[in-house]
DNA sequence: TCCCTATTTGAGTGCTCACTCTAATTTGAA
DNA sequence: TTCAAATTAGAGTGAGCACTCAAATAGGGA
């Protein structure tokens, strides 16, 4: 992969596999699927990659990153940024999103996926904590932790909801989840 | 399907069928391994279903189902009832709780599962307004129907973690949601 | 007990799966 | 312009897929 060519190729390959997975799952993804829809023959798809689980591990690493965009903002962040910014993340990374539910739910079974989410989902519920904490010093940590993991949870049912119908009004729920932060 | 071999025969399939579908969803679930599992070869279950789809169906069907155990109840129940209810679903139904999660994720893509899905979905939030309406007789329809809207998607993420970590205390933030409902 | 039918067996069918291989073509540095 | 290496083409491999079927077995009403 040295040439503009085979870049090219690999970016379509990718955008195919984020279109599968989102459609058909990471158990219903297939080489085929991927491989019709980017305009490749295997032969290309294996020039470039090692496996079909290579190709989905590299969609599942970009889903994970793009849950937030700006990793280096942590701690000067309002609680209000974080809902917004996984606000946009749903409605305008659509095929990314679904991603993101769907290797949730697949992670079950894949010890090494497993791990990953958990591990992802222990980092935002700290950074929405530490915002949190921010916000309303009164309160002690383990109720900042508590009000943090439910709304992350929470924020995560608006994504899998919004993922079946997309007229689902992810910003007026999401922000009445905020509450749960705000209030007493 | 008319001696009692048969029915046992057909239990044993369906309950396979909810373990497949809960850890591989219902692109990864085949007939090899819910046969396997049942104890049972392929020409066994083709004398009882008609196919893997009709299988799986029966096994969604009853997953959503299950979710709320007394429907003849609707009206009479309390929010904090419904939200118990769901709890108890959610840890101590296991694998129809991540069956349910599976059909919700996969519903996108196939019609008729789609319609099942939000015709639940829409059931469900009426059953939570008409709950929330009795305990906040101030507030207004719309207010009251987003309020209910919110709680349904986010107590959905809360069994979406659950289903990846079960160690989750499902129970506490299931509560804290309640807040949602109630404070003002 | 008989005998029709439900049930089970297990090999077999055609198809699609992930993946490979060789040969042809294209690329761009020298 | 040359040429080694990158890329693509596309047929092929064995395994596993959903599903079928004819024959063997087991069940229970008469």
């Amino acid at each position: 992969m040295r040439y503009k060519a085979g870049l090219e190729t690999r970016d379509r390959i990718l955008e195919s596999t984020r279109a599968q997975i989102a459609e058909h799952g990471l158990e219903g993804t297939t080489i085929k699927n991927i491989c019709d829809r980017a305009g490749v023959l295997p032969g290309s798809f294996y020039n470039l990659f090692d496996s079909k689980e290579q190709a989905i591990l590299t969609a599942v690493r970009a889903a994970i990153d793009a849950v937030d965009p700006d990793p280096e903002h942590a701690g000067r962040d309002t609680l209000e940024d974080l809902v917004n910014a996984y606000i946009r993340f749903i409605e305008e990374q659509d095929d990314l999103a679904r991603v993101y539910i769907r290797i949730a739910v697949a992670s079950r079974v894949n010890p090494e996926l497993r791990g990953r989410v958990l591990r992802h989902h222990e980092v935002r519920v700290k950074r929405f904590a530490a915002a949190l904490a921010k916000a309303r010093p009164d309160l002690d940590e383990s109720e900042i932790n508590e009000r943090a993991e439910t709304l992350v949870s929470a924020l995560n049912g608006i994504a899998l909801h919004r993922s079946i119908d997309p007229e689902f009004e992810v910003a007026g729920y999401a922000h009445r989840l905020l509450q749960l932060g705000t209030t007493s």
